[in-house]
DNA sequence: CTCCTGACTCAGC
DNA sequence: GGCTGAGCCAGGA
C-alpha cells in the first residue's frame, strides 16, 4: 500500500527528505483506513500491530493529521483502550465523532463506545488472514 | 541542540 | 478504585 500523499497540509512535510512517507504516521493512517464501517479500535491496538505498542501516543498524534490526509482517515473509529472518545475534542466539533459512530451503528454514551469489544476491530486481522 | 507538549497506557500509591 | 508519575516517539518553539 503505497501512500500517494505527497503533501501534508497542516503538518509540515512528514518526510521532507524526499523519501516516501514510510513513517510511523502513515502506517497508522493506512491501518486506520482499513477499519471496517461500524467498527472501532484503540490506539494501542494499532500501535501494537505496527510493532510499536508503546507508542500509542504517536498513533493519536498521527491522527492529528488524519483530517488533512487523503483519502481521509476515519479517526472517529479510533478510541482509547477504554472505548472512550478521547479524541472527540479534536474533531471539527465535539459531537462529530460520536455522531459519526452512531451513524455507523455504534452506540455512544457519555463519550464512551457501548459494547466496545463487540465493535472492536483488531488491526491484526489484516495480518492474520 | 534542548525543553515541552501530546487524540495513550501501565504501574504504583 | 481514582489519581499521579513515568515511559513512549515525534515534532514544534
Amino acid at each position: 500500500m503505497v501512500l500517494r500523499k505527497k503533501k501534508s497540509s497542516k503538518l509540515t512535510n512528514i518526510r521532507p527528505s524526499g523519501k516516501k512517507e514510510d513513517n510511523f504516521f502513515d502506517l497508522v493512517y493506512e491501518v486506520a483506513r482499513q477499519i471496517p464501517k461500524g467498527k472501532v479500535t484503540s490506539y494501542g491496538a494499532i500501535a501494537a500491530s505496527l510493532g510499536a505498542k508503546s507508542s500509542a501516543r504517536m498513533v493519536g498524534w498521527a491522527m492529528n493529521g488524519a483530517g488533512g490526509t487523503r483519502p481521509k482517515v476515519p479517526a472517529h473509529r479510533v478510541v482509547n483502550r477504554n472505548g472512550m472518545l478521547s479524541g472527540k475534542h479534536h474533531f471539527a466539533t465535539p459531537d462529530a465523532m460520536e455522531k459519526l459512530l452512531k451513524k455507523e451503528g455504534i452506540k455512544v454514551k457519555d463519550d464512551k463506545v457501548l459494547d466496545f469489544e463487540k465493535h472492536f476491530w483488531d488491526p491484526m486481522t489484516l495480518l492474520d488472514s
